[in-house]
DNA sequence: CGTAGTCTTGAGTATGGTCAACCGCGGTGG
DNA sequence: CCACCGCGGTTGACCATACTCAAGACTACG
């Protein structure tokens, strides 16, 4: 039996693989590690090397300020490509955690280099995913700069909904947050006690639901209409690499 | 005389390039069009199939919210590479405009495509690149979601000036803006007021000097202490693309 | 010399932060 | 088995940072 790798996967609803490239992918997973939540998978100014594929769970990255605040600078899911910013910094920019227990599947930089050299429609497929990413970090980007409390919680709740939807059909309009409001809140710039206030009443205006631990969005067109919030998945392109044949 | 590619030039001052990727890339500049201060290069939602590469003077990347207020994404600066994200996305996510007086050298996405399947190391670069925009992001994400006024100020300033310094030898300690309070308040999420506030008071507080348009940064410990600020340049390293050999 | 855009400043306001108290729940150890 | 503890959620009172509105000054350019 073949283990199977979830990033191939993940690349794979996109556009048709190879099974060389889907080998070569897989080969990246070879290492899973089982990492307990709370765990630190990688910490700021480390130097690093290495790279991941997160399998299973949940993980975030963040940075820690001077002054003790934190920001949570992405939220990551199963089949996500974790800490390349180690292929251009000797140190890490960030932090790691996990959020919940997870399988995180490391491999050095070096074995990546020599997967794009071999295969290049592989190299533009990661050219083309941290566009993505890029654009997803512009969007919150525009967020914390420019909307309100309100706004920031709704679009945040679509931006998870919507990911997690890309690789869990069984999603319709509720899923897990997985998420303390506090974490919430240093994702999105405000403080917790703040994040409360706006679910609370969130919640109370019948826009989103809550059962134990988790939320139902009761009210999609007008939670998108008050985030400011446009699905980038649906625009997406990927026929812009190669063809197989 | 060969035209010279200010692109390439960048990528040069990192690692090496063959005559033949020097060629490829100088490709890319092969149309150069001038476009005039205040010109709109691609808007929001418009069909879009072109990169660019910035050869002279600057542009930035924005968007504008429903309640017609703006973000702006990145300020671009020559040797830059832009509007990356027309390779996964059909509809523009972004706006471009020009700051200044501009040179801009549009390509074909599909010409990008074929250069990477041709020049692994060109594409190992980029995706290098793109790496480093992302902390770029980052960078500016945790400025605006956990910094004051004048930390977000202070660490705007220093980043356009390391900026400079990376193409510009001659800058020592003072540079030309060339962003209205107001742009740079739609770049950390300010108003033009509250900027203007803030860069009086760090003129009276000796950290910055101002005369017709030029900024001197008279205190660069301080300001990037005050603004949390970490040079991401000097601690990058391209060794990771393959040798040229 | 007039006009438009930018800068500057003040007065008043509001959004979101701070501080503090309390609740509820799940885990843990006596 | 239950008391205790600690974390996360909830709420209120008060506060501060940054926004809004508005007016006037400066500058560049026609």
């Amino acid at each position: 039996m073949v283990a199977t790798s979830c990033f191939a996967d993940r690349l794979a609803k996109h556009v048709p693989l190879s099974d060389a490239e889907r080998k070569a992918l897989t080969r990246l997973e070879e290492n899973p590690r089982k990492v307990k939540r709370g765990a630190m998978i990688q910490r700021v100014n480390d130097t690093v090397t290495e790279l991941f594929v997160l399998r299973e769970g949940r993980v975030m990255s963040f940075v820690i300020l001077p002054d003790g605040s934190r920001q949570i600078l992405r939220v990551y899911f199963p089949g996500d490509f974790i800490g390349s910013a180690s292929t251009i910094y000797s140190k890490a920019p960030e932090s790691l955690v996990a959020l919940s227990d997870a399988i995180i599947c490391p491999f050095d930089k070096h074995a990546l280099r020599r997967l794009l050299e071999e295969y290049p429609r592989v190299a533009a497929l990661l050219f083309l995913l941290s566009n993505a990413e890029r654009v997803a970090l512009t969007d919150r980007l525009a967020s914390l700069g420019r909307t309100s409390a309100k706004a920031r919680v709704a679009s945040f709740l679509l931006d998870i909904f919507d990911r997690l939807r890309v690789t869990d059909d069984s999603i319709v309009d509720s899923f897990d947050l997985k998420l303390t409001q506090e974490e919430i809140g240093d994702a999105i710039g405000l403080t917790s006690v703040h994040v409360n206030r706006m679910i609370r009443r969130m919640e109370q205006e019948g826009l989103i639901g809550r059962a134990n631990g988790r939320i139902t969005l009761l009210d999609l067109a007008r939670l998108e209409e008050i985030g400011h919030y446009t699905n980038r998945h649906k625009d997406m392109d990927l026929d812009w690499v190669p063809s197989l044949n």
